[in-house]
DNA sequence: CTGAAAGCGCTTACAG
DNA sequence: CTGAAAGCGCTTACAG
């Protein structure tokens, strides 16, 4: 705390004890002055064998590196960062609420309605946002190759009610090289203003000018997903239960499956009552009240997500619809819950943990300016046919994703 | 890149685009300096102003919230943390395999086992260093606490066979104002030599001199645990399915359950054989091994956590072992996968969010050191009887957790 | 090859 | 109340 005299800086090796130097081990850690003075030469030299630069003699880099591996020095981040301009992190933004709690339902769910939610059995999501989501493993992508790198990940969260999350997204980005954002964490002008300070890729949506995107094939595989149910199940009412509602995935997703409805003359339910917010939570409770409005249900529910897909049928079953012999579900995402579901869920397959490494790339050759980055990627998705959809594990349908294999099939 | 002829910094307000300034909305973001020259004032005044310090006239602080605001101006995180020597930010080591692919199998598998793992199914699991693992959530919970106090959570994994886990924990721990260790990811004395430089919270194990721990009582758990094994339903040959072998908690837990075989005077396998490491695929390897080798199964299989417990039920479940009729299962940490599992899996609940959110609490309280931090904290842990046990959802032993209530009562 | 010095962008005693 | 200046711990032209 207390500064120094005459500063221990500009002198060099002048300098006695840099960092409280006094105790030997005491608690502050070596500097590079420290290390320069063990080893009797400048500071410049330390950090020229630190960082490989220009041939540094011999001796001069034993005596350096003796006098490092004595100190356990390791240079400290953040004066590296502030010379360099270059903190080898990259933030990570993810929404979700954080609260402990029932996650935030839809804007049209009453205030309140969550106080019933122990009531309604869904003490079994309680801790649903504390559990593994899609997210997660998207992270863990990027850490991967980040690693590589020698860049770390900061990872944050914005609750989706959130009013000042720009505030939030741009403090981080204070603290990062570039910045990942998870589905829609900012309004399009805050995107806009950000991306012009520092790289940023989003997952979900479009690349901006100043932006780039990585996503997976929504539409392709929804298509298979949307003819399969239509054409080799032969169901005919359909609903989509979708994640938040601007969520650009969620959105991309129902436009496929409503064509495809449309094509095939079947009828698609969606829209507020079916708006969902990609948690088994929030899709627990639309299913409920769509279930208590009299509605009759459509023979099979797309979800947006498999977390949503969980949901659904943990309220079907508890309702004593039989899944998916009166009501077929299916997921998108493929998270590795989705095979140890029962029924084991029918799903759409993303390379989750390569959207995560991909985007990481495409930061980092932002971040980099080595080459010029690609500014649109999208990653292949396919269609996971297990039972929830009305196949049965092993049986006739079970497998197909050729869709001139079975037709109309209708259980 | 270019360094401007003189310098652009101590001259305050002199500086005239102390960040490339000419562009007005260029790339470089912001300074101190762009804001004070914006404002009118000196970077210390907008300094005093962001900081809140020796309240500012109200006309200066209006001249410099308003030039904060039009610039979108966030101070740069290197420098404010190199001038305060505070970075807003802790570190977290988890232990686990970076690599895709299978985890690290337990050191007596031989090389090259693995490679098999897809003709025996493991494939099921082949993501499963991607999914829900114990440590998502504490670090959920972690990220829960630090947000309140403003700091962000950088997350590093260490391989298990990472022979440099020690420079690589102290490269993170120079990025960050403290640490967070999972499970045991240093030796005693390299643990000892960081703890000396930064504040250590380790979540295993015991506190050292210079580190404190946060855990829960494996103990207390795992008595409940052993006892309604042994005496509710009467087990009397038990195995022991541990996480890596030098880890803390998993010793722990065998210790107890040991002793309390010991004193039913039933028989408990464990030892080399019996070692997994934390993975459900792990674990399918070592009770694959198990079954192969001829050995009669234990009449109930312990396993040191739930991730294990869902590789072992998976394993048997193929080999056409009747879970729990003839070999029950158990697991440890009550993940929300447990619930969802058929047969339900019967555990030992942490409070796994709880644990990290207190973790960062005592980390916290030892970077401020507002007060004397705790030092050995100790969370509880409960028995939570589902169906792996043998009880029967909503049957006769169904959330016993009673001792007296039931003896003896072998299926 | 190596050292002295400037600079990265902040904060904070120290003087007004 | 406010400004000039020093300092945080590094890196890197710039001279030798």
């Amino acid at each position: 705390m207390t500064v120094l005299a005459d500063g221990g800086q500009a002198a060099g090796r002048a300098a006695p004890g840099a960092a409280g130097g006094q105790g030997g081990d005491s608690a502050a850690p070596p500097t590079i002055y420290d290390v320069a003075r063990a080893a009797g030469v400048s500071i410049a030299s330390v950090s020229r064998v630190l960082n490989g630069r220009r041939n540094p003699r011999p001796e001069t880099r034993d005596r350096v590196q003796r006098a490092v591996a004595e100190l356990g020095f390791v240079p400290d981040s953040a004066a590296r960062a502030l010379s360099v301009r270059l903190k080898e992190v990259v933030g990570i933004v993810v929404r979700r609420p954080l609260s402990a709690g029932p996650p935030v339902p839809a804007p049209w769910v009453p205030a309140g309605a969550w106080d019933t939610a122990g009531l309604l059995g869904y003490d079994a999501f309680a801790d649903e946002t504390e559990s593994l989501q899609f997210h997660d493993m998207v992270n863990r992508g990027v850490e991967r190759a980040a690693q590589r790198r020698g860049f770390d990940l900061l990872i944050r969260s914005v609750d989706i009610t959130d009013h000042d999350a720009g505030r939030r997204v741009l403090a981080l980005a204070r603290k990062s090289d570039g910045l990942i954002l998870h589905d829609r964490v900012l309004e399009p002008d805050q995107l806009d203003q950000l991306s012009r300070q520092i790289p940023v890729i989003t997952l979900a949506g479009e690349p901006t000018p100043t932006t780039a995107n990585v996503g997976s094939d929504n539409a392709t595989g929804m298509r298979a997903l949307a003819r399969h149910l239509l054409y080799d199940h032969g169901y005919t009412t359909l609903g989509y239960l979708g994640g938040y509602g601007d969520s650009p995935d969620s959105q991309a997703r129902l436009e496929t499956l409503a064509a495809e409805a449309r094509a095939a003359g079947a009828v698609l339910f969606s829209g507020p009552q079916w708006q969902g917010n990609y948690y088994a939570a929030g899709a627990a409770v639309v299913t409920e009240r769509l279930l208590a409005s009299g509605t009759p249900l459509p023979r099979v529910i797309v979800c947006a997500n498999d977390q949503s897909a969980l949901g659904v049928m943990y309220v079907l079953r508890r309702s004593g619809v039989d899944v998916p012999e009166q009501v077929a579900v299916t997921g998108f995402d493929d998270i590795p819950m989705a095979r140890h579901l029962h029924p084991q869920l029918t799903t759409v397959r993303q390379p989750i943990g390569e959207l995560g490494e991909t985007a990481f790339e495409v930061l980092y050759s932002m971040i980099s300016r080595e080459q010029p980055a690609e500014r649109d990627i999208t990653l292949p998705t396919r269609l996971i046919c297990r039972e929830s959809c009305g196949c049965q594990s092993g049986g006739k349908l079970a497998g197909v994703t050729d869709l001139s294999s079975v037709r109309h099939l209708r259980p």
